[in-house]
DNA sequence: CTGAAAGCGCTTACAG
DNA sequence: CTGAAAGCGCTTACAG
């Protein structure tokens, strides 16, 4: 029984064996598997046809030794925000007739951070990374992308040089929400953002929440209450300002989930939506159809920007270095929430 | 500048670099790095500080091409469940003082099987694979099993030999839905469940409605609406459902998405919940506790599953290999949904 | 307890 | 266009 040629320990086939089936090289094998140039026709389908009767499959860690993985890494924040859901229905499609594959991390604030996950996904040799809603800075990110090629999606620096950025126009789709509520005949429009201080959208979305409520003549009523991400905190935020002296008329939130939990808020405090209260959100996340909800939510076609990125990234693994920012027009979709019967 | 022992092309430092730097063999360090027996507590003192001094960082390829590459891979059907974020936090909590990292694999029906997913993950040489929620049969689990440590959550095979189970009692959470609607007064309790047909779990709730009908008197009440899972289909058999001649006064919904789906729908009828209707949903997920859902739902603690599939999964990765099938007792949160007036 | 050497399955110059 | 050989950074017997 030691005689056979396709003796093997693990099951595995190799590169050697197909080779020996197919009656050429080992580097031959190897340039048909990479799709590499210099082999003719007839070579590539000999050892195609080996391949495929012996049900060979690339070891991965092999390859990764000398050359790629065909393992791309996806960062994501949380993932409890369904937007991503749709982000990830992009990157799926972007990699359905490549050799590559999506692998995802997700950092949880306490547990382990975005950085832990690159530098675990930089140790498992992958050969690129996407970076979603990142909260680092420019020398992180250029120190990541001076190790892997970098695509981040929902991070603005399109001064960037060493990576490429895959947004919507955050400061767009925030005028748009506000332009929409002014339309409306809400002048006392708040908005609710986030206190974590370093992401670029947010600080986008906020700015852009400015300029349309100074366009619209509203500046003095400008208003945005920062609160950290957890549901008593924002439970708490939103309670004090529909509570408060001052009520705002309509609130614009910096993420649906947000907006839901004002909906829930205003709901228990007996508000009438969207009589006594506007809402806008962002994302248009599934849960906004929901009657229940009707939210109003801005659309930034997640789904776009998965795809982009990961062609981006491909690109980038292929040898582009020089930098790419794509920015995507933000759309809203207006619900019950905001639309105050004629 | 060719003199140095340091020289590297990669800027990675490998384990020579640190038996050098240490004044010990390339095995020594090789020992120090697996926690294997067999050193001394100098060696290793001397070694770890090489490796601190120098940055070192496992290679993870080169790991995997004799060892393991101390990833392990998590399949998920759907990320669009928040439920998965609780299973996740239970994950990460296992793996935190580990050498292990969790990669997520999302398969989408259309796109990218489960199969494919574990495929790719067996292809990246990972050391273990939890499958969650799968809808393989147990042909393809054993098949699984036989080349990598395997734990599933969420599917029901407890005469499995060659991996591990985590489960919440599904029929048991069925019942005491059931059960709660039942002591509340609703006597036509109908249950949305799924079309797919291969889901373990999905039966074992079944069995838990049918069973607790039954045990209440109502075996003629008995009413199971299967459905696919896309938004469209749930929609119109709700209204199907809540507009036919024979409207059921209750509805247990085998997830929470589809339980605000029914509410939704139930809202846009007219409908007054819980007077008119009763719903209780199943995950017990983060949106029931907003005021406009208000969604009673069987908590199955997805944080614990998560921890202890992991846990499983490094024990069979570290020998184990008889069969081990955990049951976790689910738990109902009564909301307003289900909570007629006293 | 410690170390020298072989080898995992590929890719990469290099020679032909 | 094709192939023989070196080597990627580890782990694993094996010898001492």
């Amino acid at each position: 029984m030691t005689a056979t040629g396709a003796e093997k320990k693990n099951g595995r086939v190799t590169i050697r064996e197909v080779a020996e089936d197919a009656g050429v090289s080992v580097a031959a094998v190897s340039k048909v598997l990479r799709d590499a140039y210099g082999v003719s026709d007839a070579l590539r389908a000999k050892v195609r046809a080996s391949m495929d009767r012996l049900g060979y499959r690339p070891h991965t860690a092999a390859r990764g030794m000398r050359g790629q993985t065909y393992t791309i890494g996806l960062v994501l924040p949380d993932i409890r925000n369904p937007f991503f859901a749709d982000i990830m229905v992009g990157v799926n499609n972007a990699l359905e007739r490549t050799q590559y594959r999506a692998m995802i991390g997700i950092s949880e604030s306490s547990v382990i951070t975005e950085m832990a996950i690159v530098d675990s996904m930089i140790d498992r040799q992958m050969d690129g990374i996407v970076l979603i809603g990142s909260t680092e800075d420019r020398g992180n990110h250029d120190r990541i992308a001076s190790l892997k090629p970098l695509v981040t999606i929902g991070h603005h620096d399109p001064e960037a040089t060493s990576f490429d950025t895959v947004n919507n126009n955050d400061q767009q789709g925030a005028m748009l929400a506000v332009q929409h509520l002014v339309a409306g005949g809400y002048r006392s429009i708040a908005m609710l953002s986030l206190s974590s201080g370093t992401s670029t959208i947010l600080s986008q979305r906020e700015l852009g929440y400015r300029r349309a409520m100074i366009e619209a003549g509203l500046g003095k009523a400008i208003n945005i209450v920062q609160i950290p991400q957890t549901l008593r905190e924002v439970q708490l935020a939103a309670r004090r300002l529909l509570e408060g002296s001052r009520r705002p008329d309509a609130i614009f939130c910096w993420t649906d989930f947000i907006a839901l939990e004002v909906i829930s808020v205003a709901t228990e405090l007996g508000l009438s939506i969207p009589a006594d209260l506007g809402i806008v959100g962002y994302d248009n996340t599934v849960y906004c159809d929901f009657a229940q909800n009707s939210l109003s939510s801005v659309d930034q076609s997640g789904e776009q920007l998965g795809l982009q990125a990961v062609r981006l990234l491909i690109e980038r693994i292929k040898g582009r270095s020089k930098a790419e920012h794509l920015v995507v027009t933000p759309r809203l979709v207006t619900r019950g929430s905001s639309t105050r019967a004629g």
